[in-house]
DNA sequence: AAGCGGACGGTAAACGACTACCAAGAGCGC
DNA sequence: GCGCTCTTGGTAGTCGTTTACCGTCCGCTT
């Protein structure tokens, strides 16, 4: 493994020369310069980043640290981050805290340790704890869901408004029982859907459940709902994966989305408009959450001193034929 | 940003100790010890990754780049290593090379700088450029697709097997004119996939067109192939994101999949059992890609002298609905 | 009481890069 | 020829850890 001092070496020069060379920083002779970038070729040296970040306090690298990579939401936020942080020049690590405060803490550790420039994250829940990256003054943006106190930057999606226009919009349809499936309690997303729900049907006809944001939970919490003695007309799920779930009970149970039961889910994945009748969703600007935040982000890196910003973006209600009898 | 040294300050001792204390290293005496873990609480403190990966000349950290964050397939086998690293005590960084070879160099240089103890890579394509971690020693495992010289273990999936299957399978349910839509030529699973179709169909009746691993160019490639003089009775399509574009432009035509043109896909996403007609998949075992690649790594860092291996894993057909008339 | 071994903890040298500071030499005007 | 400035490149210190090496102290054996 080439070191500068190899490079150094055979370049016939003193490391200085080499790391000058090397990042065209004060004046080297031309001609040595280029017998320096001919060494650094020939052993294919590659600086060792530890050793400069260690001596420079940088690091061009971002952490970005969401609760599930196989959620198409986030993975369009982590799209969103990296072109946006790549045109500066960073570059992006992602890390799935799977919806786990365990490998979130893990991954907060990491992320302190390693240096890192800033850290994006969708805190997974209650206790995430994001105190050390306060302390050591690592610039933070949190996107989807709040922090407890304004430790960074905010990109949120209104999520309250956007369930209750399809709430709304559900009941102008014609249905009359509305339910909600919805996250698990504490996480800020799932409480803001039902809440917005809420708002609508009112609090005396809430008829609701909370699983997992995934597909099983969801297919057993809905199956519970459509079995009950007065089971709901209409449903409002959560996100794409549990829709999924949603899917799957009505089949169980003979029944077709739309003319049946109404859905309405969050999040516009790619095979919505796919099933029979395409469903009816409410599309969150991922991409532009992921942009927003790496903006955001980097511009706290460049001053620290920034106040702290909440950014909320509108969500979008596609109205497709689940949601017509 | 409290560093070793206030920590030997606060707790009275020297920095060596504090090492040996936090480290649990050599023997240090409990009640010093215990001193020197509250001074360090009290501090806030966090080792500097950096300086210990530079001094101990290891990181616990690996990296994992994948062409398509998107792609359900790759966020599968992410989760395959990230579990098996995760109980070893190794952090896995996501890096998304979005089918782009700059942004896969760059991460590659990424990984190189960085030092981290391995690399799982899916090649992007035709110049994927691992010179660089083979100079380094860093140990190397390819997923999904092979890399041009064996620089290090790889894990496959006998794709062109499974697509023969496939083509096969189509053939026997009354299909005639079976065509194929698979990615870019260069791309080795896309190659692999039209190969095994045709050795089924046979030279003279392939009938296949290519796109980007993309709906959007696979609905393109399919309206094409559809409008064709004698356009295919049934398709065997390359990738579930593909099938998403394949199944619109069915729609487009007013054409049932099933009944009309059959459906075979590869990659079981979560969504092909909720359309009408579901869709026959080739179901790839991702996760567990993840898993062995994971576990070779490993042991590669381990012992750096093991020989290079392949591992090809059987994908499985799963028949549903869409390639039944 | 002397000698010895083990346990403990401090000193200082790495790891590999960057860079402040300084020295040497060239060019030049007087 | 002298002194000045400017360019160029070397010396050595620094970043924050880990760890090889060594000295000290304590208790035990003979």
């Amino acid at each position: 493994m080439a070191t500068i001092s190899d490079v150094a070496a055979r370049a016939g020069v003193s490391t200085a020369t080499v790391s000058r060379a090397l990042n065209g920083k004060s004046t080297v002779d031309p001609t040595l310069a280029a017998r320096v970038q001919e060494a650094a070729a020939e052993l294919g040296y590659h600086p060792n980043g530890l050793a400069r970040n260690l001596r420079r306090q940088e690091t061009a690298v971002l952490a970005l640290i969401i609760s599930d990579v196989e959620n198409p939401f986030f993975t369009a936020i982590a799209r969103g981050v990296e072109d946006l942080a790549q045109r500066s020049g960073y570059s992006v690590v992602l890390c799935n805290s799977d919806e786990n405060e365990d490998k979130e803490r893990r991954y907060i550790e990491v992320a302190l340790q390693e240096r890192v420039a800033g850290v994006v994250l969708s805190p997974t829940g209650r206790s995430t704890n994001v105190e050390g990256l306060h302390r050591q003054g690592t610039p933070l943006v949190a996107v989807d869901r709040p922090l407890p106190a304004a430790a960074g930057d905010q990109v949120l999606v209104d999520t309250r408004h956007a369930a209750a226009e399809a709430t709304r919009h559900l009941l102008a349809g014609g249905y009359e029982r509305v339910g909600c499936l919805t996250g698990p309690a504490g996480v800020r997303t799932a409480d803001d859907r039902l809440a917005g729900y809420a708002d609508v049907v009112g609090e005396a006809n809430i008829l609701s459940r909370r699983a997992e944001y995934r597909a099983e939970g969801a297919r057993l919490a809905a199956l519970e709902l459509l079995d009950a003695p007065s089971p709901p007309d209409a449903l409002l799920v959560a996100n794409s994966t549990m829709a999924i779930g949603v899917l799957e009970a009505l089949s169980a149970r003979g029944l077709r989305p739309g003319s049946d039961v109404g859905i309405v889910s969050f999040d516009d994945a790619p095979w919505t408009t796919l099933i029979d009748p395409p469903l009816t969703v409410v599309a969150q600007p991922a991409y532009e959450v992921g942009r927003v935040a790496a903006q955001l982000l980097l511009a706290r890196i460049t001053d620290s001193s920034r106040d702290a910003t909440t950014t909320t973006l509108e969500a979008r209600l596609i109205v497709r034929k689940s949601s017509r009898r």
